[in-house]
DNA sequence: AAGAAATTACGTAAATTTATAACCTTTCCA
DNA sequence: TGGAAAGGTTATAAATTTACGTAATTTCTT
């Protein structure tokens, strides 16, 4: 079953006769007039007969008419565009505001075909017998990296992040095994995260990557947690990367709450009501 | 007509008669196959008659079981769940991954709906003709203050971070008409920050808030960029909350950017190649 | 509180719309 | 000129919807 049947369409063009492409254009110019279309009518609008416009939704691998609609439907769902556009120098506030939101919606809906839950396992089996956890990144990273540490201080286990390279280093060189390094790094290819997986795999320290697939830096993790993201060519920030990569965060995160049982789940409440005195109470 | 058909229905079951209510639990049971079924094969499957099902559709403002279909497709598309199911303590890792990954997007496409542009459009005006921005977040929300740091130091304006509540006080007081103040918040309710806000304003600056609508910091702000998440109370720590201002951060950023003309990506690109140096080559 | 009236719920059957299969005509190329 | 290939016509089957009637439930009397 195709996964976008937009892009197919768009993509077969060039490959379909006559009568079918007028069908495949009046599809395009108004694809959600065409999923409330019978199937007569979507035939009067391309001006070819009924069965010619059967004939072109089985050649997109459906059973029939009515299933095309359902999967143009579902292409259409959300108003998430059938390939998230990207932003356009003259594109007003509203109009980039959903293009960024749509565009984390795509990456998110990605990692969950790309993240694998059984790695994932992986990790939590190491975190949740740490001796000590760290967790280290750069540049848009760091960040990332800040947000594992103010979540993972709540198991009671040592847990710092570093986004000097030096004390990186110096932290891994001195690590020792039960450690448990994270190196969160969107491309991969950093060379001083490299090194210093490196530095800490020879200590015996466990690392856990959260990165680009067959990067230089994957290949000196114990664990890799991939995350392929799409370039974010757009305006040469870093955007989906990093949430991305939060969520894994999250994923670990309750993964080891989950291991460490119900009980566990009362002192992660005590934690949350420590903070009632810093604020107004809820209307 | 309803933005999301699966929420309606279990929302409404309570107010459905006996029969309709059969064919709610069948649709809810596995929507997945309801959008294959022929009415038919439906109404058999829930023991009643077919004009029933019919009724049932045209309850939810749809034209008929075929626009019902439809509508089903398009909520159950890309696989974001109708309502996000929480986590349980016997989740295997596959299944906790994917929730979370379900509750993020689920957050996502209630921002859409929330965020508005005006105050998109607001908020960059008076970034981008700071003289200087500050972003101020504690806990959670630290790191995401820290993430527009690393954003916003791109457009050549003095841009901090801080998340000592001392340097917030102080910096705060210290500021004048032309500075930014943005202030991250999920709940807006910690009175430090409310504090903060009510300081800025009184020196003249201009205050943005990140922060839940109506709570006490959105009423000292001078521009709200309202975040209503609903509150993470799975695990009790903050997940989707900061994944939303992290967007909302992205769009402010793109929204400057914009403004800055197509000159300014050069700029950008500059930046992001300075790194090259540092990295091993891409494959 | 009993029973009549009215409303609502829901099924049967018929009507209509919609989709597909089978078959036929045209076109165009070898 | 034979024969694919493209596309239309007709016929049929399937699915959906409307119309209507009966049973069940509620509401209103007295």
């Amino acid at each position: 079953m195709p996964s976008n049947i937009m892009q197919q369409i768009s993509a077969d063009l060039e490959s379909l006769n006559r009568s079918e492409r007028k069908v495949a254009e009046v599809i395009l110019a108004d694809p959600q007039a065409a999923t409330r279309s019978s199937i007569a009518v979507l035939a009067r609008a391309a001006q070819v007969s009924e069965p010619t416009v059967n004939r072109f939704c089985k050649r997109f691998n459906t059973a029939g008419f009515p299933d095309f609609k359902l999967h143009l439907a579902q292409a259409l769902a959300h108003g998430v565009p059938y390939v998230s556009r990207s932003v356009e120098p003259d594109d007003d506030s509203e109009s980039y505001t959903n293009k960024i939101i749509d565009a984390t919606i795509a990456a998110l809906v990605t990692a969950k075909k790309t993240v694998d839950p059984q790695t994932i396992n992986l990790a939590v089996d190491q975190l949740i017998q740490a001796k000590q956890i760290m967790f280290f990144g750069l540049g848009a990273s760091w960040p990332v990296a800040q947000d594992a540490q103010h979540k993972f201080f709540r198991f009671n286990i040592p847990v710092v992040a570093y986004d000097d390279v030096l004390m990186q280093r110096m932290t891994a060189a001195a690590s020792s095994t039960g450690d448990v390094i994270v190196i969160i790094s969107y491309t991969g290819r950093t060379r001083e995260l490299v090194d210093v997986a490196e530095l800490a795999r020879a200590s015996g320290a466990t690392v856990v990557g959260i990165t680009a697939p067959n990067s230089p830096l994957a290949q000196h993790c114990s664990i890799v947690v991939e995350v392929d993201a799409p370039e974010d060519t757009d305006v040469y920030m870093p955007m989906t990367s990093r949430i991305m990569h939060l969520t894994v965060i999250d994923i670990l995160a309750t993964g080891v709450t989950l291991r460490r049982g119900p009980d566990f789940l009362k002192h992660l409440k005590n934690i949350k009501d420590s903070l009632k005195e810093t604020r107004y109470p809820a209307k």
